[in-house]
DNA sequence: AAATACCGCAACCGCACACAG
DNA sequence: TCTGTGTGCGGTTGCGGTATT
């Protein structure tokens, strides 16, 4: 037998929020801030535990909150981060400016992950198990490249060319790549848990240690260059942010940035992200 | 129009961890 | 070192709205 909720415990208000609770929490933390969880409903005057109006909070009252559908780019992170990551869904909100944990899992749960499966790739492993999109074909070709900055067919070394993720397509976690060295213009497709991450490129999102840092998502003028990470001038993403937008991210300690990611959200906001 | 199925999302549950006493 | 408390996180549930029959 499970141990009781502490709602129970407190004979405490379950469920939807009224908005007269939502004012009053609202409220509350707008002139004390939230100091203390379990103190808040008491202080508040709410009938709820504390870990209702944090959740409350959180999830849904927080003014920095950006609701609504998500953009094709948000889905792309989503889902690069994931596969980085796996189910750290409070890892990858923290990445997504506005984007609140619980709301990046319901919407992998309900959508990302048919999506994947739809093109058969396997949303926990992310590896591709049935209809072969081109990246995977490229993979099994022959011919195609045993280093990234080659084209099939084309023994020289390529000028870098300029990645970003793709929109409008499925599975989002395809890179197209575009550059001098492209033959005729043309575009190709790579899958990145078989070429970025598997030769590191993209292995600095697991080092980043800077929760709260929210990722530069494509465009321009900052769409990274593969020359950059080849030749090792490239740039930790909290230095590539900072240099992009003047703004100098605070400590890495756990301590900070959690501090960062729980309670100075609202004094330091980082620029907007460039969507 | 009514019944049913489906889906998205808000909220709850329970576990793990950190920390103070 | 142990214990209690507070907090955060991931998984799950269930409600309400919408689509379908």
């Amino acid at each position: 037998m499970g141990r009781q909720s502490c709602c129970y415990k407190q004979k405490l208000r379950k469920g939807l929020w009224s908005p007269e609770e939502d004012e009053k929490l609202v409220e509350h933390i707008t002139k004390y801030g939230h100091g203390s969880w379990t103190s808040v409903p008491k202080l508040a005057g709410l009938q709820r535990c504390g870990k209702s109006c944090r959740l409350r909070w959180i999830n849904y009252l927080r003014p920095d909150l950006k609701r609504g559908t998500f953009s094709q780019e948000e889905e792309d992170l989503i889902v690069q981060l994931h596969e980085v990551m796996g189910n750290k869904w409070s890892q990858i909100a923290a990445r997504l400016p506005g984007r609140t944990d619980n709301e990046i899992k319901n919407y992998w749960n309900s959508c990302i992950k048919k999506k994947l499966m739809q093109s058969g790739i396997n949303p926990s492993t992310h590896a591709v198990e049935a209809a072969a999109p081109v990246a995977e074909a490229m993979r099994s070709d022959s011919s195609a490249p045993n280093s990234m900055n080659h084209f099939p067919g084309n023994s020289e070394p390529l000028p870098p060319p300029v990645v970003s993720p793709i929109s409008n397509t499925v599975p989002s976690t395809y890179f197209r790549c575009s550059g001098a060295g492209n033959p005729g213009g043309s575009q190709f497709e790579l899958q990145s848990s078989g070429l970025l991450f598997d030769s590191g490129i993209l292995q600095w999102l697991d080092l980043l240690p800077n929760k709260g840092v929210p990722l530069h998502l494509s465009g321009e003028p900052e769409d990274l260059k593969w020359s950059e990470y080849l030749n090792g001038t490239t740039l930790s993403i909290k230095d590539w942010e900072s240099q992009a937008h003047g703004w100098q991210y605070g400590s890495s300690s756990k301590e900070e940035s959690q501090a960062f990611s729980e309670s100075s959200w609202h004094e330091m906001q980082p620029p907007p992200p460039q969507l």
